[in-house]
DNA sequence: GGACAAGATGCTACAATGTTGCAATTCCAT
DNA sequence: ATGGAATTGCAACATTGTAGCATCTTGTCC
């Protein structure tokens, strides 16, 4: 659980109305960003709410976490600080129930599962299940990543009974 | 604007008028809809499609397969037919590497990984591929399937090497 | 065989989720 | 501080799927 993200904004803010000194060593988001190219209001922005959520989030939960720091940040920007993020490594695309992708940040060396409930659409990561995946794959295939997918009720739904 | 479809109807009718003795006559997509509810023309040629073909197919996959029968079927159509065949049990429905679900008839009983090609985007069903899924779910959860996923390149795309 | 009611179809809109093209702006290495 | 490449913001478009509703089919009962 990674509960800070709010006051790494603020030194970023500053710097856009005047730039400040030394501020250097920022957020791990801006660590994180700077290491693999430019660092950009809306990509610090998408990262740390990835960083700051202990389950992937699609792209109308980050603009809703954008949408509440006051800033605005274009959907199409988002986009693609989305995708930069997936294509640097930062952070890992996917596919939910519904249609709309999922983004999580990419715990290095982290392996885990994911659940998605089928009731209320969310996918939650299933830190303590490392699963004992044994592949043997056939000839020619070049296996780039092997991920174990849970469906089924997540505890808060399946508790409230339905299907 | 129907006249090609009657040869595929026609062991349905002989089968309506006269219960054959001996094997099941009907297309075991017929059989199989039939169980489950009413046996309509787009359903039976939706599952024929799915049961010929050894990958999971998308909507446009299954499109092109209809056309290629000549007759015509409805785009909606296809959607609620897709939608039924899940809801019985009959096909199951996957999340594809782009946003389009795929779709593949449900061999019972009968587990196997899915290779997810990033390179042509073809979701392969690796029959010969019995993963050793041990997962210790913590409480609360209640599972209702898992899925091994494999990302990749395909043997086709992997022979022709990029990435 | 024929009639009937529930269920399925085929439209046309519409919704959700991304993507593309391009001019204007921002980042950051000089 | 400045210049050029990377990034943004906007509007238009593309893809994938749904909703509403009048019409047609299917399966059943006589």
């Amino acid at each position: 659980m990674l509960q800070f993200h709010k006051q790494t904004r603020s030194p970023m803010a500053a710097s856009r109305s005047r730039p400040p000194p030394a501020p250097p060593a920022a957020s791990p988001a801006q660590a994180l960003i700077a290491a693999h190219g430019r660092v950009t209001r809306t990509r610090v922005a998408v990262l740390d709410s990835l960083l700051a959520s202990h389950q992937p989030l699609n792209h109308d939960q980050i603009a809703a976490e954008l949408a509440a720091t006051g800033e605005h940040h274009d959907r199409v920007t988002v986009y693609r600080a989305l995708d930069w993020l997936v294509e640097q490594g930062i952070a890992a695309r996917i596919a939910g129930s519904d249609r709309a992708w999922k983004f999580e940040a990419v715990r290095r060396g982290h392996r885990h599962a994911h659940f998605h409930c089928d009731t209320c659409g969310r996918v939650l990561c299933l830190e303590a299940v490392e699963p004992a995946i044994a592949v043997a794959l056939p000839e020619g295939f070049r296996l780039e990543q092997a991920e174990l997918v849970l469906r089924g009720a997540c505890p808060d739904c399946a508790r409230n009974g339905e299907r």
